[in-house]
DNA sequence: CCCGTATATGCAGATATGCGAATATACGAA
DNA sequence: TTCGTATATTCGCATATCTGCATATACGGG
C-alpha cells in the first residue's frame, strides 16, 4: 500500500465508476450533455421505459453526475460535471486505439489504418 | 438517437466502463501504474489472494487495460495505455469537487431546500 | 523426470444488479 | 378536491459478479 491515493479513495472512485457501468447511464449522459432533458424525453429518444430511465437517473444522480431541478410538474436533468463526458470521450478513445493496435497486430503489416 | 455516437459505441464502452467497476480493479491499474508487477507482487501489495488477482487481471486484459510480458516463471503486468490514469484521476477530481460542492451547499446560507 | 514456484481456472454459494409490471407520490389545472 | 400528467418507488425474478477453495497448468532448477 502507500502508493497512490487508494483504498478509500478507490471505494469512492466506485461511487463514479458504478454509475458508468450500465451503457444505458452512459447514453443518458451523452444525452444530458446535448441538452438538459426531462424523465419522459429521456425515455422517448432512447426508446427505454420511464420507470427505467428514472431508476438510472436516481443512480447518477446518488453519484452527483447529474443535477436535478423542477420545472412545473416535470424535473430536468442536467449534467453536474461536464468533465465526465471528457472521461467518457478519452475512454473511447483507449478503446479505439487500443481496437486499432489489435487489428493491425493481425494483420501484422506495419501501417496503422487511418480513421474517416 | 443521432445526439452523440451511442448504441453500439456505448455498448464498447462497458467494456472499459465494467473494468473499472470494482475497486480492487482500480488499485491494480494504480499499482500497475507505479510500475510493472507480476501476480504475486500485486497479491501481496494489495494484500488480496493471488486467485482474487488473477481474475482481476485477466478482465483488465479482456479489456486490454493492461498487457502481459512473460519472465521466467513470472508473468509481468504492465498498463496498456498510462490514459486510463488520467480518466481515473479525473473522476477522482470530479467526485471531490461534487463533494465539496455539496457540504458547502449544507453550511453556506444561500441553499436552496429541494423537497419535503 | 520430478519438484517447487508462479499463475490460471473450475466450482459453488453469496451478493448485487437490472428489469418488467404495478403502484405510489408530486404537481398543476379546473 | 378531483383529474391527468410526470416522476419515483416497490416487488419479484432473472442474471451477472465476486470470492474462497481446491486444483490445474506453465516454467525453471536440479
Amino acid at each position: 500500500m502507500a502508493f497512490p491515493p487508494l483504498r478509500e479513495l478507490s471505494l469512492l472512485h466506485t461511487n463514479i465508476c458504478k454509475a458508468l457501468g450500465d451503457p444505458k447511464r452512459i447514453q443518458i449522459l451523452y444525452a444530458l450533455d446535448e441538452q438538459p432533458r426531462n424523465v419522459t424525453s429521456l425515455a422517448s429518444i432512447l426508446d427505454i421505459p420511464q420507470p427505467t430511465i428514472s431508476r438510472h437517473l436516481a443512480i447518477l444522480r446518488q453519484s452527483s453526475l447529474v443535477m436535478t431541478e423542477r420545472d412545473g410538474q416535470m424535473v430536468v436533468y442536467r449534467l453536474a460535471d461536464r468533465r465526465i463526458i471528457d472521461v467518457l470521450d478519452t475512454m473511447r478513445t483507449i478503446l479505439r486505439d487500443s481496437l486499432e493496435r489489435q487489428s493491425s497486430a493481425l494483420i501484422e503489416t506495419g501501417d496503422q489504418t487511418p480513421s474517416s
